[in-house]
RNA sequence: GGCGCGGUCGCCAAGUGGUAAGGCAUAGGUCUGCAAAACCUUUAUCGGCGGUUCGAUUCCGCCCCGCGCCUCCA
């Protein structure tokens, strides 16, 4: 198997992933700020992620991915204030519905999912490192991180902030600063505002240190892999290598990934242009999970991805090739025996797939190679030439694509079901569509198709595609 | 202005120094009682202009266009 490569930020190059510890990839991913829905682009990332951990798991690797929910901001402060509730309160129904989010899109949990709350004392002690290194300064009850003390700083994000100029824009924090580029560490506590009392004083925590934080507490002072939107790159990523780096004087992150933006019919998705959707939204709008899915991993995560209800429609109709595939396989009955190049080229597809991942998780190289095989094999039965010690094999390489891209099982009215979307009622059962089945091969045989066709309508109309095989038997499909 | 991604068939999207994967859609055909599924066939010289080269979509330069980031947005 060929070396996985990855585009490392840093180094703005492809780069040969060496896990720091032999068998185990240790990762750490930026998950949501929890004061609202997550929305399709951050699920762009969130599905890239997934990628990568299950392509490394079928590697054979351990993977250890860290996750945080960040709940404690700006808006999520402003917003739970509105709703008269704590940040607990007022950030756990997102927290929630987070996971149910990640549940319908087939999103693996991380090993670990933490939140910026529970980790306060390990951001107070960073930050006292980071006192001890001389590395900050008090303002006005606030703690901050002066830049200038970090001759690295920008390396990531290749910025310059030389031209700019302390006061020259309006501070977002309305602290006092020595430099503008300077980033608050710990912010001071305002009035009526929830704060800590610690160590290094009461307030709350600045948002990169919580990352930094929790990344070095699971995953140790160098990880293999941080990944997130590439807007995180800077200033998020940049800041925390800056309070990292310089604590630990070991390099932070070895390999840095970042995924490209989804826009939406071209633009930029924001609330003003009423171009923003959560998954929530699109389920409403009739939606599935796995034409979500589908199209969020099929563009490569570098691309930048335009999501337009047209590609959706694309992204069904290709998971429903897909599906009507793996029906085939498991329904239709072929002759014994088998044909020993059946193995060989579903083997090849095994090996193309896997090595369209490794080249920078190419998923649209990886999607061509199951496609290639799906044509490939369905020529083989339309022959004859497919027999039945293959059907096992082609399953098997089914699984395998399928660990990665997780589209293939039929259960896109569970999902939604379960986050109250699509049809309430349970769908007909398989003992009452076999007999309608029955009956309807009856009429056929007895060349009533007025009546065969009838029952076929029926079955249609509550959501059932039924088909007629080659072989004579009958196959069907919830719609 | 700086940094970054991109401009390949109607749409989505790979890729290579020697004339371009795959998916969706379209059209015709095969199969079928009909349909569906499946299969076959069909649709591109790769934003523009120069340069390097025997030869460039693929390398270099310039230009045009789209999108993003440049302090709390994945």
């Amino acid at each position: 198997m060929t070396d996985i490569h990855l585009h490392n930020t840093l180094s703005n190059r492809l780069e040969s992933l060496q896990p720091l510890h032999k068998g185990e990839v240790r990762i750490y991913s930026c998950g949501p700020t929890v004061y609202d829905y997550a929305h399709i682009g951050n699920f762009r990332t969130f599905v890239f992620q997934d990628v990568l951990r299950r392509f490394l798991l079928s590697r054979g690797l351990r993977v250890l991915q860290v996750m945080n929910l960040t709940d404690v901001d700006d808006r999520i402060i402003q917003n739970a204030a509105a709703a008269g509730v704590s940040i607990r309160e007022y950030t756990e129904k997102y927290v929630q519905a987070f996971f149910e989010d990640m549940n319908a899109l087939h999103l693996q949990p991380p090993e670990e999912t933490v939140r910026a709350t529970d980790h306060i004392e390990d951001m107070v002690a960073l930050i006292s490192r980071l006192q001890e290194k001389d590395l900050t300064y008090p303002s006005e009850g606030s703690i901050y991180y002066r830049i200038a003390k970090f001759p690295d700083y920008g390396k990531l994000s290749k910025i310059d902030l030389g031209g700019m100029k302390a006061g020259a824009r309006v501070d977002n924090d309305r602290y006092e600063k020595d430099d503008a580029r300077d980033f608050a560490l710990w912010k001071a506590p305002k009035p009526g505002e929830h704060f800590w009392e610690t160590s290094i004083g009461p307030g709350r925590p600045g948002w990169h240190i919580e990352c930094a934080a929790m990344a070095m507490k699971y995953l140790g002072e160098t990880l293999d892999i941080h990944t997130g939107g590439i807007d995180l790159a800077f200033p998020h990523h940049e800041n925390e290598i800056a309070e990292s780096e310089p604590a630990t004087g070991k390099p932070f992150v070895k390999i840095w990934l970042h995924a490209e933006h989804l826009i939406v019919d071209g633009e930029k998705m924001s609330k003003s242009l009423g171009n923003f959707f959560t998954l929530r939204d699109l389920f409403a709008k009739g939606s599935k999970p796995s034409s979500i899915r589908y199209l969020l991993l099929s563009v490569p995560y570098r691309r930048q991805l335009n999501f337009t209800a047209d590609s959706l429609t694309q992204a069904a109709n290709s998971v429903e090739r897909l599906r009507n595939f793996a029906s085939r396989l498991k329904t239709e009955q072929f002759a014994a025996g088998s044909h020993p190049q059946i193995a060989k080229r579903a083997a090849k597809a095994l090996a193309d797939f896997d090595a369209g991942l490794a080249d920078d998780l190419n998923t649209a190289f990886s999607l061509a190679a199951i496609f290639d095989l799906v044509r490939d094999i369905n020529t083989a039965m339309d022959r004859g030439e497919f027999l039945q010690q293959d059907a096992p094999i082609v399953v098997s390489a089914l699984e395998k694509f399928d660990a990665i891209l997780a589209v293939l099982a039929d259960d896109d009215d569970e999902k939604l079901r379960d986050l109250g979307f699509g049809p309430q009622q349970s769908r007909w059962t398989p003992e009452k569509i076999e007999q309608l089945i029955a009956e309807r091969n009856a009429a056929k045989k007895r060349r009533d198709f007025k009546r065969s066709d009838e029952i076929r309508q029926e079955l249609l109309n509550s959501g059932i595609i039924v088909e007629d095989t080659r072989d004579g038997s009958v196959r069907w499909k919830y719609k």
